[in-house]
DNA sequence: GCGACAG
DNA sequence: ATCTTGTCGC
C-alpha cells in the first residue's frame, strides 16, 4: 500500500470544503465488500486536549470470532485544528501513517466518525475509504448533521437519519437502552449493509469492538508514552 | 445575526 | 477528544 505524503495539508477552510466536494463524487454507496468477510478493522485517535500530540491505531480482528489479529500504530505532531466538518484533515494523516505499517489487508474498516452522514457527504470513514480503497463504515457516537427519530429501546432497532429529502444514515441502538449511535456508510457499502455490519461486530459493549479495542490501544499508547516522557 | 457543531 | 468524583443501576 503506498500513501502520498500527507504532513502538511496547506489547505484553508474554502479549499479544504471544496476538496471534500470533488471527494464525494467518488464515494461509492453500492455494496463491493468481498464475498466472505474475513477481516474487520477499527481505527481511533486519541490526544490531550492541550497537546499536539496524536497516538493512532488500527486494530484487526478476524471476523465472526472478532478476535485481534494484528495491531498497528502511530504518533505524530497534528497542527490542523478541530473544526466541525473538517475532522479527516486532523485525523487522517496520522491515520495512514498506522495503516501503513499494516501488513494484512482488512476486507472492512469500522471509523470513529461519520461516513456520509456529514455536511458535505464527505466524513472520515468516506475520506479514509477513499485513501485505502476500501470499504468503511462511520459509526459515530454523536449526531453531527441530519434529523431522525429516536429508535426503539431494544439491541437492533434503527431509525433512518435523514438531511433534507436525502437518507444519510441510520440511528442505531447497539445494545439495550445506551445512546444510539449514528452509523452512515464510508465507501463502497449502502446504509443497510452498514448497520448490519456494525451490528454484526458489536459484543456487549456500545462501541463495535473494532472501534472500541482500536480506542483502548490508542489510550494505552498514550499513557505509555506520556510516562516515558516524564521519565527522561 | 443566532444556533449547531463527528472528534 | 479530554477533564474529572461520585454515583446510579444491573
Amino acid at each position: 500500500m503506498n500513501f502520498p505524503d500527507l504532513h502538511s495539508w496547506n489547505l484553508d477552510y474554502a479549499a479544504a470544503v471544496a476538496l471534500q466536494r470533488r471527494l464525494a463524487r467518488q464515494v461509492e454507496l453500492t455494496n463491493r465488500l468481498p464475498e466472505r468477510v474475513r477481516r474487520v478493522a477499527g481505527v481511533d485517535v486519541s490526544y490531550r486536549k492541550r497537546g499536539d500530540i496524536f497516538y493512532a491505531a488500527v486494530v484487526v480482528l478476524d471476523f465472526p470470532e472478532l478476535r485481534p489479529v494484528e495491531v498497528a500504530s502511530w504518533q505524530a505532531r497534528v497542527d490542523f485544528p478541530y473544526i466541525p466538518g473538517l475532522l479527516s484533515f486532523r485525523e487522517l494523516p496520522v491515520l495512514l501513517n498506522a495503516f501503513r505499517r499494516l501488513r494484512h489487508r482488512p476486507d472492512l474498516v469500522l471509523v470513529d466518525g461519520q461516513g456520509i452522514a456529514h455536511p458535505r457527504r464527505c466524513g472520515l470513514a468516506c475520506h479514509l475509504g477513499l485513501w485505502l480503497d476500501l470499504p468503511t463504515v462511520g459509526c459515530a457516537k454523536s449526531r453531527l448533521t441530519g434529523e431522525g427519530p429516536e429508535p426503539g429501546f431494544a439491541k437492533g432497532d434503527r431509525s433512518p437519519l435523514r438531511q433534507g429529502g436525502e437518507e444519510i444514515g441510520a440511528i442505531v441502538r447497539s445494545r439495550d437502552g445506551v445512546r444510539p449511535l449514528y452509523v452512515s456508510p464510508g465507501h463502497r457499502i449502502d446504509i443497510p449493509t452498514a448497520v448490519d455490519w456494525t451490528l454484526a461486530c458489536c459484543g456487549r459493549y456500545r462501541m463495535p469492538e473494532p472501534t472500541r479495542l482500536a480506542h483502548l490501544e490508542t489510550n494505552r499508547l498514550r499513557r505509555e508514552d506520556e510516562a516515558r516522557r516524564s521519565g527522561s
